[in-house]
DNA sequence: GCGACAG
DNA sequence: ATCTTGTCGC
C-alpha cells in the first residue's frame, strides 16, 4: 500500500503573507483575515498569530482591529498606544479607540485559496475512510498506547507516546519527538496542528516495533462536526486501530448529569440522531469522559478499554503516562518569560547539552509553505 | 445577548 | 494547550 501523504499548510505564513495585500491607508479585521482563510471562527487564531508575530517590518500586524472598529491589543513595544499611532501615520482617522467610519477604510477582498476550505474537504473525505468496527476482537488486544502533545511555546511542540501492557499496566515503551508547529489551533482543525507532530513519532515508534495493537489518541475520533477529528485521522493515515478521548464535549448531545463511576451514556449527532460517541465516567467526581470511535475499533471496545484503563484515575493510563512524559519533556526546553535571547537555567533538571553556542545563523532561505506528510 | 469552540 | 497560589472538598 502506498504511504499516506496528506498536505497540511503553513497557516501561520500564510495568514502574515496575507497582511502584505493590505494597500496603503487601509486596515482589516481578524475576522475578515479568518474568512480568507477560509473559516470565520479561525479569527482567535488569526490574534494569536498576530500576537506573536516577529517581523513588524515585514508583517503589518498593526493593521488588524476588530470587527466593531475598536483598535485591540498590540503586542509589540509601545503597546496600543503605538498601535494607533501608526494607523494615523496611515491616515486612518481613530477616536476613543476605535476606527472611525471602519467600512471606508477595511480591506477585505483578499487574493486568498482558502486553505482551510480545502482541510474541510479533506475531512470529509477521511470521514468516509473511517472503519467503525473493531478489526480484532478484544481479548487480542495486548498492548494499548497513548499518545499526547505539550507546547513549550505556541509554535513549537512535544509530542509523546506510551504503551502499556493491558492487565498489568506494565509499561512497554515511551517516545517522545519535537519539532516546529506552523498550523495554529483552530476549534475543529486540531488534526493539522498535531498530526506533524504525531505522525513522525508514531511512525518511528512502528519501524521499531514498539507500536500497541490500539492507540489511545488525546482528542476525539468521528466526534467532531465532519467525523474527523486526530484520532481518526491518525488511524486511517496509519491504518491502525484508534480511540478518540476527550475531557470536554467538542460535538454531540448527551444529558451527564447524575452519573456514577462506570456509567456509560450515548452521545448523538445532533443532526442525525446517530450514536457517535460515549459519555464515560471514569471516576468518582470528575466530569466524564467522552469517548468515541477513530478508526478499525468499535464503540464497545474503545469504552471498554478506557474504562479498564482508568485506574484511580480520570485519564486512562497510556495517556495519563503519555501527558506526564510530554509534559515534562516540554518544560526543560521551556522558554523563559520573557521570550528573548535569555539562558536556560543551569539547573540540575536540565539535561547536559553540548550545543555549540557559537554557531553563526544563515540568513533564511525561503521556507516552505506547505508540509508534506 | 449571542454563540459555544477537542488541544 | 499555557499562564498560575492557594483553597475547598472528598
Amino acid at each position: 500500500m502506498a504511504e499516506e501523504r496528506i498536505e497540511i499548510p503553513d497557516l501561520r505564513r500564510y495568514t502574515l503573507e496575507l497582511l502584505r495585500q493590505i494597500p496603503k491607508g487601509k486596515v482589516t479585521t481578524y475576522r475578515a483575515l479568518a474568512q480568507a482563510l477560509g473559516d470565520k471562527r479561525a479569527a482567535r487564531a488569526v490574534g494569536q498569530i498576530m500576537a506573536t508575530n516577529e517581523h513588524l517590518e515585514v508583517y503589518p500586524c498593526y493593521k488588524v482591529v476588530h470587527s466593531d472598529g475598536s483598535v485591540g491589543e498590540y503586542s509589540a513595544p509601545g503597546r496600543t498606544a503605538a498601535k494607533i499611532q501608526k494607523l494615523q501615520a496611515d491616515g486612518i482617522p481613530i477616536e476613543d479607540g476605535r476606527v472611525v467610519r471602519l467600512r471606508e477604510y477595511v480591506f477585505h477582498p483578499f487574493g486568498t485559496e482558502k486553505p482551510l476550505e480545502r482541510l474541510r474537504k479533506l475531512q470529509e473525505e477521511l470521514a468516509g475512510r473511517v472503519v467503525r468496527e473493531a478489526v480484532l476482537s478484544p481479548k487480542d488486544v495486548r498492548t494499548v498506547g497513548g499518545v499526547d502533545l505539550s507546547y513549550p511555546g505556541p509554535w513549537e511542540g512535544v509530542g509523546a507516546y506510551v504503551s502499556v501492557e493491558r492487565g498489568t499496566g506494565k509499561v512497554l515503551a515511551g517516545r517522545t519527538h519535537r519539532c516546529e508547529v506552523t498550523f495554529p489551533y483552530i476549534p475543529t482543525y486540531l488534526a493539522f496542528r498535531e498530526l506533524p507532530v504525531l505522525l513522525p513519532l508514531l511512525r518511528r515508534v512502528r519501524e521499531e516495533g514498539e507500536l500497541a495493537d490500539v492507540l489511545l489518541v488525546d482528542g476525539s475520533g468521528v466526534l467532531h462536526h465532519r467525523h474527523a477529528g486526530i484520532a481518526s485521522h491518525l488511524g486511517v493515515l496509519l491504518d491502525h486501530p484508534t480511540v478518540g478521548v476527550i475531557k470536554r464535549l467538542l460535538y454531540g448531545s448527551v444529558d451527564v448529569k447524575g452519573m456514577q463511576k462506570g456509567e456509560t451514556r450515548p452521545v448523538r449527532d445532533p443532526q442525525t440522531g446517530d450514536v457517535i460517541g460515549m459519555a464515560v465516567k471514569t471516576h468518582e467526581r470528575a466530569d466524564p469522559l467522552y469517548v468515541s470511535i477513530g478508526h478499525k475499533v468499535s464503540l464497545d471496545l474503545a469504552v471498554r478499554l478506557v474504562l479498564e484503563l482508568s485506574g484511580k484515575h480520570k485519564l486512562p493510563e497510556p495517556i495519563r503516562r503519555a501527558h506526564e512524559l510530554c509534559t515534562r519533556e516540554a518544560h526543560v526546553h521551556r522558554r523563559p518569560k520573557g521570550e528573548g535571547a535569555g539562558e536556560i537555567d543551569a539547573g540540575s533538571a536540565a539535561p547536559a547539552s553540548s550545543e555549540p553556542q557559537g554557531t553563526p545563523k544563515k540568513p533564511k532561505k525561503p521556507r516552505q509553505m506547505a508540509l508534506d506528510l
